[in-house]
DNA sequence: GCTGGACTTCCACTCAGTGGAAGGGAGACG
DNA sequence: CGTCTCCCTTCCACTGAGTGGAAGTCCAGC
């Protein structure tokens, strides 16, 4: 390509996964102009690039002018690994401690500087969350998304430090406290959050082991408020993760 | 792009997903070389692209020198209108159906000349099925092919009639036979097939209409014989079918 | 009928993308 | 232990695919 380049150095293809980007969990459905505000591409070429994803079958248009995610997309996403390996593998689990408790139950890893849901179970009568299957959310005001940040990289836990988001009142965003308390998920080996991400929602959350020391995931669990159940959860979700690090253990040897 | 091009016409986004659709069902994992054969392009440019989705996340490298479909072509999936539009919705028929007769339950739709599995609900002692959801497979040889074909524009049928492929002894090549059972299945209102796809599996299936009129889908079920189950089996999708219209026709208009 | 916003088309410019070739590395065979 | 094979990676001269400002179209609201 070439011409009168806005941002040399991004790719073709970078910028068709800008547009794909553009969609998250609040925008399912954009319009051409949205797409290019939301991407960052001037509207001549968001016109000409939707062309050609709308003809791949990456993205379709609904009502004249409203795009949104192709079929081609969820089909191909289906055959990614997270769906058939830990998820369903950690399914059954999952399962257990929803029926054992009824709150909600979260399995999550790590993706850059956020948590990625790879499944969520929970009834409508569990307290409403804003997590949702494949979304992404803040490490540091999410219980499972501490117990990864407590087990990331320097770096990835640098740059989160480094920019800390309110997002409610309670959200943690001084810097020091929350290096604390990742010290402290490492020593206990389980975190919480009260009201920092959703007001009225509490959680715990522990990491998932392979081969007992490789941090590959994280369950958790939301509820109203934690009080003294703290510890028997903490105990239900140990007895998860423990029966799917044994899974994950006996399918792949340990490290990756 | 440019310099000697082997094909011309070919943009950079359509060979990059030229890569993703090198995955399928069977080949959820593919070398660098196996991704350059499936795709058609060069071992340099596969390698260049490569690196790039990689980067931008689109596909992942497990063990050294094999790629997978990455997380975040699994989560931008998860937004397509499919997930949580007709899947969603058509989601407790489906239950209904399983509930009612044990056997596995389709929910399908057409894209371009083949079945495009959206749901698929089946118990391990059902009929053994290739079916997968976000699968796909030929329309000339499932039932809910054969219903969606049925109602499918004069070019796409004359496309698939044009090149029927043998999958069993039992699959319908003959173009004037099978455009024969085409037009019983517009009269009757509902397809089966016999051993067509998977030796040993029989199915029954029948169109979902929006606004009365249009085909949207098809709900198909399959089971080890037919028999005369036939009639009930029909009967018992068209009470779901109508359900599934219904709560269509509600959440929006009759057209698209 | 005018104003503003959203979409579409056009086209001169040029650099991002191309792919053949050559280099490295691991395993199999004789 | 040399040779063969197969896979992956890097290099680089060439050029047309991709770019985006500008101008044109369409429609709704005032």
């Amino acid at each position: 390509m070439a011409g009168r380049v806005s941002t040399p150095g991004a790719s073709v293809v970078s910028r068709a996964f800008a547009l794909l980007g553009a969609f998250d969990d609040r925008h399912r459905s954009l319009t051409l102009s949205e797409l290019s505000r939301r991407a960052g591409l001037p509207l001549a070429t968001t016109h000409r690039l939707v062309a050609e994803l709308v003809g791949l079958g990456a993205l379709a248009r609904r009502e004249p002018g409203h795009y949104v995610v192709g079929r081609r997309i969820w089909s191909t996403g289906l055959l990614a690994p997270v769906q058939t390996g830990l998820r369903e593998l950690a399914s059954p689990f999952l399962h257990d401690i929803f029926a054992a408790t009824r709150a909600t139950v979260h399995l999550a890893v790590r993706e850059g500087t956020e948590v990625l849901y790879l499944d969520r179970l929970g009834g409508s009568e569990s307290v409403p969350i804003v997590s949702r299957v494949g979304g992404r959310l803040p490490l540091h005001c999410t219980g499972v998304g501490k117990v990864l940040l407590a087990h990331a990289p320097h770096e990835v836990v640098a740059e989160v430090l480094g920019s800390l988001r309110r997002v409610t009142p309670y959200t943690v965003v001084r810097a020091d406290l929350l290096a604390a308390q990742l010290e402290r998920v490492r020593r206990d080996g389980y975190a919480t959050t009260a009201d920092e991400m959703t007001i009225g929602a509490s959680s715990v959350a522990v990491p998932v082991l392979r081969g007992g020391t490789d941090v590959v995931a994280a369950l958790g669990i939301v509820v109203a408020e934690l009080r003294r159940d703290r510890q028997q959860l903490v105990a239900a979700l140990r007895v998860a993760t423990q029966g799917i690090g044994r899974v994950l253990d006996e399918s792949a040897p340990p490290p990756d």
